[in-house]
Parts: structure tokens; sequence; C-alpha cells
RNA sequence: GGGCGCUUAGCUCAGCUGGGAGAGCAUCUGCCUUACAAGCAGGGGGUCACAGGUUCGAGCCCUGUAGCGCCCACCA
């Protein structure tokens, strides 16, 4: 076996043989354990007919990172996975699949259907989770569940019912939602406004008694087979005269009432509007107030019926436009206006959606709102980021009736039971055996299905046990944090808060992490129409799933879209290479030639060098930094600083300063480097695995380990501890000599690029130390002369010392002066100095003009004052010294 | 008609409770330096949309304006 990373990363190499070995070990189970802290995440599930998409790529990578994070902290996480039976989705699959094998849904009848629709499941529904396995999901599989199976179907009926007994569910006639095309009912917020370009027409209503009558607006003229009244504003002068007369529609000579109302806007229209109860939800307000008739001109597929005469049988926009053909021809059309009209469309397949009088199935509202308000206010349940709140309670305190029958045959058929003889109405988990009534024994079942959303309202506990009293649901229960998208707040969250309340008496959550959409690279919403969207598989077969991961996570902020864009995802993959690679660097440097480990120091009795105490104080201070990022769901941020530690910290200086140790003779000294080098980057892979799961286990497992414990015999980075912060691993001093050293090699190295110095070229460096700090100096010549390669240094105590022809630089600690006779144009140098000079001047300023401000100095905080005192003898110093230096200079030239 | 978000470097975006403007990509210069050219080193580039206000101090807080976007809503 290989003991080495290999040369090259590629993430195919690995990514699935360790998912599988991580599966196949129960790496992602979660255990009741007593000694531990539950934490759990309920995963949104997706529906069985989709395949991953981005949106779910980072809405589970989310939840992938907070999982990983909380386990490595020492939580017994749950991350619980499953999927939803999407009841419309997946019956419009199936029927279209039949349809294609010649095969009619209705002809098929609905056992037979659902037998199909099954074998639908089985074969497609499992394609997604495959897929998410693919992305690094460290779900516990063996937890696995589907909105449609025993449990869930028991925890439905359970809660219908118990909903239904405290009367929160009732059977109503009245006004729905209704797609023609889908063939069932909507509720509110699955109907979608969208305004269309259309016309409205003004049509006059004779009198009855041979006025003139009214002139009533519409955009929906097919519908005016059923008008009822006319309804005017009360006190509406202009048809003050018409109220409680009445008028006929238009060529069917019907006689219909006018009306008051509070309805009409006189400022609308004509201020006068035809009502037509049975299509039109304000219409059928008016109706009820006024006890008129509610009767509905159109079919359910959105033809005309009976009603509508010789229209009948027209599809409902032909009859538009025949019969205001017409009218026009009868000369009842008064005006025609172009303008765009609120169309309410169906969410899934945009027909315009028909509000219909039928006896369906409601959730009663207003009392199930108010725990799941209660909880938001008293933040037993808090949004991130917090403005989400906002949409949540709005929703919740405007909340209608909930429509939740549906048309359809794949899903949780309503338990509700006729008697075919009396029909009487029984609501029970089982069929009656007879009536309860009349003791009959031929009973049939409600024939609709439940709203899709029924089933996932009850998630957070169906898939825990609950109605059974499991030790699941005792241990897992409530669950810590729900990510989703804001697009499904409102069908969703809304309703396993008021469901949960209603079920088991607290907040489903403690927390509600809101993301927004991926979009593609122009920043449009990624869809099928558009054909723009991206496949996360393909990116994870181009890139590697951990490239794709840490391109979401880095580019995320709670809330808002982000865009998808090869860039950011190339500069991912990138950092995942250069992480590699210095590992690789890393392992080469702890083995023999042999590739067995050599000796490491002791990490309690090791002389660390002050190198070895900075990258310790990095690290220490990014675990600070991170842990707390995490706590705030500041994902972004921590994997911000992860990837500035790693590639700036770790691999641009440290790596750079101790290869000298590494490669030098002092074998003591080698030990430390690799007991540093091991402990270090082992952090970094902790603090990173999260993110990049795949990579971080792979690196980790050519690591010197300890004897595994118990509790992960397989040593896996997955099961390791979360790195703490510790403040004796500070090293404020160490870290102030690395700055120095490292601004004297950056102000060298500009030195050189300046004047065009190849690296390759050893040069002198002559230093004039700040009072005091020769010694810092000193001790950072080994990172100077490897780094800048410079090959002596000169210190020097006076300015008079300054060799002739020289380039300088000017740091906090020093002045650096390096010969460079045959390149130098003094002029320009002094040029370039002035430059210098220009900006230290402008500091110098800025920092005096704030100190001598009385108000600065006597209101900032003291910390801040002092930091800007010492910024400013800093920098007055160093300006001095660039001011000697030009005056030097010019003498010379 | 309400509500919300966004406007910061050429592009895409970060900037936590107000205390000297950042990243990635792009661009320019020089480097195949034995972990890495998917790289190294150095540089250029921003009156933080606009106008007021609060404050010793504003990208950040308040008010208003404009542009873009989203959500909600039963305007015939």
């Amino acid at each position: 076996m290989e003991k080495n990373l290999a040369k090259t990363y590629n993430p195919k190499d690995f990514e699935e043989r360790i998912y599988n070995d991580w599966e196949k070990n129960g790496a992602f189970r979660a255990y009741r354990d007593p000694d531990k802290k539950p934490y759990t995440i309920v995963m949104p599930p997706p529906n069985i007919t989709g395949k991953l998409h981005m949106g779910h790529a980072l809405d589970q990578t989310l939840q992938d990172v907070l999982i990983r994070w909380r386990r490595m902290q020492g939580y017994s996480a749950l991350w619980l996975p499953g999927s939803d039976h999407a009841s419309i989705a997946t019956e419009v699959k199936v029927v279209n699949k039949l349809r294609e094998e010649g095969i009619d849904k209705e002809e098929l009848g609905r056992e037979k259907f659902l037998e199909k629709a099954w074998e639908w499941k089985k074969e497609y529904g499992g394609k997604i989770t495959e897929q998410c396995r693919k992305l690094g999901d460290s779900c516990d599989w063996e937890r696995e569940r589907f909105t449609l199976d025993e449990g869930c179907s028991n925890a439905v009926k359970e809660f219908f019912i118990k909903l239904y007994e405290k009367g929160l569910i009732y059977k109503g006639n009245r006004l729905i939602n209704w797609c023609p095309d889908c063939g069932t009912t909507l509720s509110d917020i699955e109907v979608e406004h969208e305004d269309k370009e259309g016309e409205y027409w003004y049509f006059r209503y004779p009198g009855a008694d041979g006025s003139d009558g009214i002139v009533v607006a519409t955009s929906r003229p097919e519908t005016m087979f059923t008008d009822v009244a006319v309804a005017v504003s009360p006190g509406d002068e202009r048809y003050s005269d018409m109220v409680g007369k009445t008028v006929l529609i238009p060529l069917l000579n019907k006689e219909i009432p006018v009306i008051e109302d509070e309805y009409p806007d006189p400022e609308k229209g004509t201020g006068a509007v035809k009502i037509t109860p049975a299509h039109d939800p304000n219409d059928f307000e008016v109706g009820q107030r006024h006890g008129l008739a509610c009767e509905s001109c159109m079919n359910f597929d959105a033809t005309m019926n009976e009603k509508a005469g010789k229209y009948e049988g027209m599809d409902r926009y032909e009859c538009r436009k025949a019969w205001v053909e017409d009218l026009k021809a009868a000369g009842y059309l008064v005006k025609e206006e172009r303008m765009s009209i609120p169309v309410g469309t169906c969410y899934r397949c945009h027909t315009a959606v028909e509000p219909m009088l039928s006896d369906q199935w409601f959730v009663k509202m207003d009392e199930l709102a108010k725990p799941a308000i209660e909880i938001a206010k008293n933040k037993d349940l808090q949004h991130v980021p917090d403005r989400f709140e906002k949409i949540y309670l709005h929703w919740l305190e405007n909340i209608r009736d909930w429509c939740i029958s549906r048309q359809l045959w794949w899903g949780h058929r309503i338990p509700a039971y006729y008697c075919d003889d009396c029909g009487e109405m029984m609501v029970a988990a089982e069929a009656p055996a007879k009536c309860t009534k009349c003791g009959s024994t031929h009973i049939h079942q409600d024939e609709d299905v439940l709203d899709t959303w029924f089933s996932s309202a009850l998630w957070p506990f169906s898939t825990l046990g609950w109605p059974e009293k499991t030790e699941d649901l005792e241990y897992f229960y409530p669950t810590d944090v729900l990510v989703t998208g804001y697009d499904i707040i409102f069908f969703w969250v809304v309703r396993m808060a008021f469901s949960a309340m209603e079920a088991m008496g607290e907040s489903p959550f403690k927390y509600v992490y809101v993301h927004g959409l991926v979009r593609d690279a122009q920043g449009r919403k990624m869809s099928k129409s558009l054909g723009n969207g991206i496949d996360p598989l393909e990116i994870i077969d181009q890139y590697g799933a951990d490239a794709l991961r840490f391109m979401l996570m880095n580019g995320v902020t709670p809330g808002n879209d982000m865009r998808f864009q090869t860039e950011k995802l190339e500069s991912a993959r990138n950092f995942a290479n250069k992480l590699w690679n210095a590992s690789r660097f890393t392992i080469m440097n702890l083995q023999d030639e042999n590739g067995d480990f050599l000796a490491m120091a002791d990490p309690d009795s090791a002389e660390l060098k002050d190198e070895d105490k900075w990258i310790i104080s990095r690290v220490n201070d990014a675990v600070k930094y991170v842990t707390e990022a995490m706590e705030k769901f500041d994902l972004s941020l921590a994997a911000q600083r992860i990837y500035d530690l790693i590639w700036n910290e770790f691999c641009d200086w440290y790596i750079e300063i101790i290869k000298g140790r590494l490669y030098g003779d002092d074998e003591e000294d080698k030990k430390i480097a690799r007991m540093v080098l091991v402990r270090v980057l082992k952090d970094m892979l902790r603090m990173l695995h999260p993110y990049m799961p795949f990579i971080t286990e792979e690196i980790w497992s050519f690591l010197p380990q300890d004897e595994p414990a118990e509790s992960n015999p397989q040593n896996y980075l997955l099961l390791e501890k979360w790195p703490e912060y510790d403040p004796a691993e500070e090293y404020p001093e160490e870290t102030r000599k690395l700055i120095a050293a490292m601004d004297a090699i950056k102000s060298i190295r500009n030195i050189r690029a300046e004047a065009d110095a190849a690296p390759g070229k050893a040069l002198t460096a002559v230093i004039l130390p700040k009072e005091g700090e020769k010694e810092t100096l000193e001790a950072g010549e080994r990172y100077i002369g490897k780094l800048a390669n410079i090959t002596s240094f000169a210190y020097i105590g006076d300015k008079a010392d300054v060799p002739e022809e020289v380039m300088s630089a000017v740091t906090p600690d020093c002045e650096i002066f390096i010969p460079l006779a045959e390149l130098v144009d003094y002029k320009a140098e002094v040029e370039r100095l002035k430059g210098e000079k220009k900006r230290l001047e402008g500091e110098v300023k800025r920092g005096e003009g704030k100190l001598s401000n009385k108000g600065f100095v006597e209101k900032a905080p003291e910390k801040v004052v002092s930091e800007e005192k010492e910024k400013l003898v800093k920098y007055k110093e160093m300006l001095a010294k660039v001011c000697e230096t030009i005056e030097m200079m010019e003498k010379k030239i």
C-alpha cells in the first residue's frame, strides 16, 4: 500500500471509496447515548420524482456541515434522511408513463394504478438518495423514512383524527381553487398570482323596467351566465335610484337585483360589480351576505355547463370569445380596455385556476396558528436570518383555512368513511365494519387523498416514531435546526410548526436556517424551461464533491441567493489541490525512504521555535474564530478563515519557513518540526472536515495515528474531536517576532521586484534596527535569508553607515538597505522613496487628526485610543527614517 | 396596495455588536525555486447607489430618493 498521497489530486480516486467505507462501518449512525447531548436535523425530504439539483446540493451541504461539526464536537448527531411521496408530482409522472404505454388511469382503476405507482417509486425513488451519497451526506441511512411508509401513514391518520375530533378538520362546501388541468383542488399557496395582458369589457346590463340599467366591467364575461346580482357601493349616487330594482343579464334576459354592499369600490371600474358567487371568492362572500344563489356555469374540466345555454360544452376561453362577439353584435358592449389582469395559476402547470364550489376537507387554522405564532415571538423558534420571522408571522396572522383534500390517488387517503345506505360519515383509522348509525355494512372510503404537505408537516416527529412514544422520539426530539429555502417557509415550515405544537406541544426545532436559491452565472433562476440548470452530479464528476461543497459554502450568506460560477468552483478545487500538496509535503517529511514514520518530538517537552509557536497560535486563533462563526451559522466566514489559515498562513509561510529545518542536520529540531507539522495539519483537517469531508479523510488516513479509540476503531477523522481553543497558546511575543520577519521579507521581495533582481540572485541586507529590536531581527534571519534569498546580514547602528548605492525599505522594526550597485538608478530610488514618504505622511496626518480631536480622545474606548497612539508613533518613526534616507541619497546624486 | 432584500475593485460577492476598505476570478510584471504552474513572488484598481441626519468617528445606525429583484394581497 502507498504510504503517501498520490502525486496529483484526483477526487475520483477516493470519494466513492471513502463514502462506502464510512457507510459500511456505520460511521453515520446516531445512538441514544445518555452521556452525550443529542443534535438532530431532519432532512427536508426530496421528492421521489426529482433528481438532485443545485438547490438540494446547497441545502444538504449546509446540513451536512452542521451535522459533521456537531458530531465532532461530541454530540450524538442524527441527520435523518428520507423522501417525499410528492402526491401530485408523482401522480402526474406515473400517469404520463402509463399513457406512453397506452394505459389510461381511469380504466386501470385505483388499486392497479397504485401498484404501478409503487413500482415506479421502487424504481426511481431511491435514485435521489444515491445522489445524496455522492455529495457526502453523512445521514443515518438506517433511519431513512418515506412520507408514505407505514409509520408516516399512521401518523397522518392519527393526526387527522385528532384534529377532526377537536373540530379542527371539517368538510364543507366552499369555494376552492381548482386546477382544470391537474383535475384537483389546490390550497391557497399553491396558486400563483401572475399579471397577464388581457381585456376588460364594459357591458350594459339593461334595467328590467326598460331603463338604461348599469354598465359593469369584467375580465371574465364567461361567468356572466350565473351572475346573481349587480352590487354597488352604499351611497353611490350614480346608482342610488337603481338599488332595489332589477337589471337583466344581457342576451340572457335573466333578471337580477341591484344590491348595496361594501365590497364594490366606487373609484374602480364603473363602481358597479357583477356578482357571480360560484366563480369568485369576493362574490361568494357578497352572495353569502345577501343570501344569493351560488351556481356554477362550468364543469370541472373548465368547459361550460348547461347554464351557458348554447355555449355548453365549449372551453371557457372559447366561450368567452364567442360570448363577447355575440354581446358586441347585440350592442351591449360599451367599452373594451386592454390592460394587465391578475390571474391565479396552478403552481405546477400554470393553468389558470378556476374558483369552484365544491365539497372539500379543510383544516381550521385560526386556533392552530396561535401557538405557532407564540413560539416565534418568545424565541422558542428562531429564524436565521431573523428577518424571515416577519414573513412567518405575517403569514400565520393572516392565515385562512387550509384545503387539504386532493382529487388524486397517490397519497394518504382521507380516513373518512360513508355509509352507502344512510350517508353517515365516520372518521376512523380503519374502515368500520358497519355503519355506526344504521348498522349497514355497505361502507366506502372517501375517494380523495390528502395534500402532500399534510404528511410533510408531521415529518420532524413522525420520522422519530410518533404517535408511538419511542425512545428515539424521547431522545432526539425536538430537533435542533431545520435547513430550508425561503421558498417553502409557507408550504412547510409554518405547517410543521403548528402541527408540532398540536401534536407535541413544543417547537419542532430551535432554529430555522433559511437559505436562498442557487442561480446561474447570469443570476437567473435555474429552471427546466430555460435549460440553464447545472447538474451537481456532473460537477462532482468533474471537480469532486469537496470542491462543489466548498464553493457552495464559501459563497452563502444566510437568506441570500447565490450564483453558481465556474470560477468559484475552480477556486475551491484549487484549494483542495493546495491542501493535497501541502499534505503530501508533510507526509513526505515525516517518513524515511521506506515510507516508515520517523521519530517525532514529545509534544510536552519539545523546545518549540518561534515559528512553531506562531503557527500554533494561528491555528488556535482560527479554532476560536471558526467555532464562534459556526455557532452563529456564519458558515461562509468560517470557511474563509480556514481557507486563509491553510493557504496563506500554513502553506505560504509556515511550510516555507520550516523547509530549512526539515532539510537541515539538527536531528532533534527535525523531530520538533515534524511534530508541529502533524499537529497543525491535523487541526486544520479537523476544521475543514465538515466542509470537505472526503479529501480531509483521505489525507487523515495517511497521517500517523494513536491507537484507535473504542468508539472509533477505524480512526476516522469523521469521528475525531473538534479542536478547542486554548488561551495558553496565544504566544503574542513569538507572533510579534514572526511579523517583524515577515515584514522584512515582504520589503525585500518588493525591492527585488522593483529592481528586477532575479529571485535567484543572492543579496546582502544591511539592517538598521529600531532601538532594541536588533535581536528580534537576528532571530528572523533564518527566515529572511531563506525566503528573501539573503545570504549575509550586516547590522548598523547609524544612518551614516549606510553603504552607497542601495535600495531601501522601512518596516515598523527596522530599515533595510540592499546594495544593488549595478541596478540602481539613484534618482529613481529617491522618487520611489518619496512615494513611500507620501504614504507615511498620509498615515501620520490621519493619526494626528484623530488624536487631536478632543472628542475622540475623550469618548472613544481607551483601547482604541491607545492603539491609535501606538500607530502614530510607529508611522512617525518610519516617516522620519525615510526622510533621512531620502536626504542622504539626494546628497549622493 | 402592503412587506422585504440588494446597490462595495472590471466580474461575482464577503464585511460579526460603528474604530484604519477585503476575497476569489480577471488584469499587469517577474518566476517551471526539489509539496503544488490547479503553482510562487510582486503590483495596479473602490468619493462603499445618491441626499440629508445622529456620532469624536458611518460601508455599517436613522430619514428620504433612485435603480434592480423578491414575497404577500379577494381590486371587478
